[in-house]
DNA sequence: CTGTATCCTTCTAGATACTG
DNA sequence: CAGTATCTAGAAGGATACAG
């Protein structure tokens, strides 16, 4: 194993304890709906209408809700271009990129696998 | 980056479309407690009362259904030992460990920047 | 097109009490 | 010690209508 979990509790603010700005990071991109436009962001820049199509079954109050944390974590960026028609383009910023390495290993991890966990039971 | 999204979409059976498996499995072990029990039990083998204060925060409602749909995915073993009192020890399965090993390093991520990302607002 | 505002239902999850 | 059962408050989330 890379790392060890003992070694990261031991990190400095003893991560992943009660009410640890961990647990809130945690809650933000590991939720339902932050991994999958985390995902679809990763892949390129996207419109507000084609997140809405690709997040299968996000609510537009959830993608507005979504979008609006990972802004202000500084995991996405936002841009408007003051068009009529409106348009607007979200993007991941570095910070975004660089979290999204560590997690599409996992998110591979889990597609290749889903079928026999779900299989076994459930 | 190692791994691009679109190509893990374009695998068999479509990973992260509605009602796929992958949305089953990765609410499972990307929820709240999903992650920090797996996290606990990464580091070793667990009695249930070792969790449920390593745990910090977790009801014992929580700790018994997270466990029991944990082990019904085939990701943590249960192992009960006929004695009084009773003891149960809980740990992962090689499929667990197999899935820790991606989750880890993501993990230390999110304990390195977890402070300059809820620093940043929430 | 890109959102916001509101209502309303469903589900989560904490507290409490109890059992083998 | 290792759980289960029940109740309930509150949050999450969907539907709908509307605004810039």
């Amino acid at each position: 194993m890379t790392v060890r979990f003992s070694e990261i509790r031991a990190m400095p603010g003893q991560p992943f304890t009660e009410g640890c700005p961990t647990r809130v990071v945690l809650d933000h991109i590991m939720g339902k709906w932050g991994v999958l436009v985390l995902l679809s962001l990763s892949d390129r820049t996207h419109r507000w209408g084609e997140l809405r199509r690709e997040v299968q079954g996000i609510s537009e109050k959830m993608l507005a809700q979504t979008l609006r944390v990972l802004e202000a974590d500084g995991l996405v960026h936002r841009e408007a271009y003051p068009e009529i028609p409106p348009r607007v383009e979200y993007s991941l910023t570095p910070l975004g990129r660089d979290l999204m390495e560590r997690m599409l290993p996992l998110v591979e991890w889990v597609a290749i696998h889903s079928d026999a966990i779900v299989g076994t039971d459930d």
